[in-house]
DNA sequence: TCTTGACCCTGTAGTGGCTACAGGGTGCAT
DNA sequence: ATGCACCCTGTAGCCACTACAGGGTCAAGA
């Protein structure tokens, strides 16, 4: 049986990613080197696709190159228990959680000076005053 | 009457910034570079510690340094209307909007994902089952 | 056959906002 | 005189890409 095989570009385009990104996690070694033409082109089979679909996935959720890395490993690893799998992801929740707190902190705060504003001057000016020193 | 005078350390110290932050932003024009002393040394007025103070306050709040950049230019303008102030807070509100947004639909599909790990081996592992093509 | 144009290759440098050295000089107390 | 804390410059590193420059490959059309 015929196996498929993709260019870069094919798998740029069936996976929302852009063609240099895709090389960038060859050499970070998160996508393993495929096999070339004999015009040097890489050559990719389904596994690529697959695991770049997981990448990818995994990145929008926001998991770090790292995680992700960890998280592949781990996934090839089919017989072991998933509590490490549980474990990155519910410390990547709890990254999630302090950057919410802190957002929202943040805009409070911003929300505060901007419903202060009333448009005179900038001398008078409560965004200024609220960002400079002892304000 | 003699004017005060702080090494590069005492500011640092005074506004919570390391040290090389602050040649940073003296090197990205955002904290203009001060007079020498004998020895070579920079030596900061009160205007400095004025200007590193809304820096960093600005920063705190997430404003970018280009957003930062167009405040203390605002700011020095004092006798023109607050409006591009007030359009640079707005802007930068959305931008905490928008991330706010993104990092709720995040946690609430990761929270989903480890909420249906019940820890048998990564084959049936729904986290990595979540994270492959088409689920 | 020749050319055009889309695609591919490598390698390097840039982004933002710092941080961390290396390899030196200065200033003050002991 | 010596130690130590501090200062100086310049460069490289971090993350996760992105954007070139300067070339090579390949298929279709004239």
């Amino acid at each position: 049986m015929e196996t498929e095989v993709w260019s870069i570009g094919d798998l740029a385009r069936a996976t929302g990613t852009k063609v240099e990104t895709i090389r960038f996690y060859e050499k970070s070694g998160l996508l393993p080197a495929p096999p070339r033409t004999a015009g040097n082109y890489r050559a990719y089979g389904a596994e690529h696709l697959g695991r770049l679909s997981f990448i990818r996935r995994a990145r929008d959720l926001g998991f770090s190159m790292e995680q992700v890395a960890t998280l592949l490993d781990l996934a090839d690893r089919k017989d072991q228990s998933c509590e490490v799998v549980d474990i990155v992801a519910r410390g990547h929740l709890a990254e999630i959680d302090r950057k919410l707190r802190d957002l929202r902190a943040l805009r409070k705060e911003l929300a505060a000076m901007i419903a202060s504003c009333d448009h005179r001057t900038i001398a008078d000016c409560r965004i200024i005053e609220a960002l400079a020193p002892r304000g």
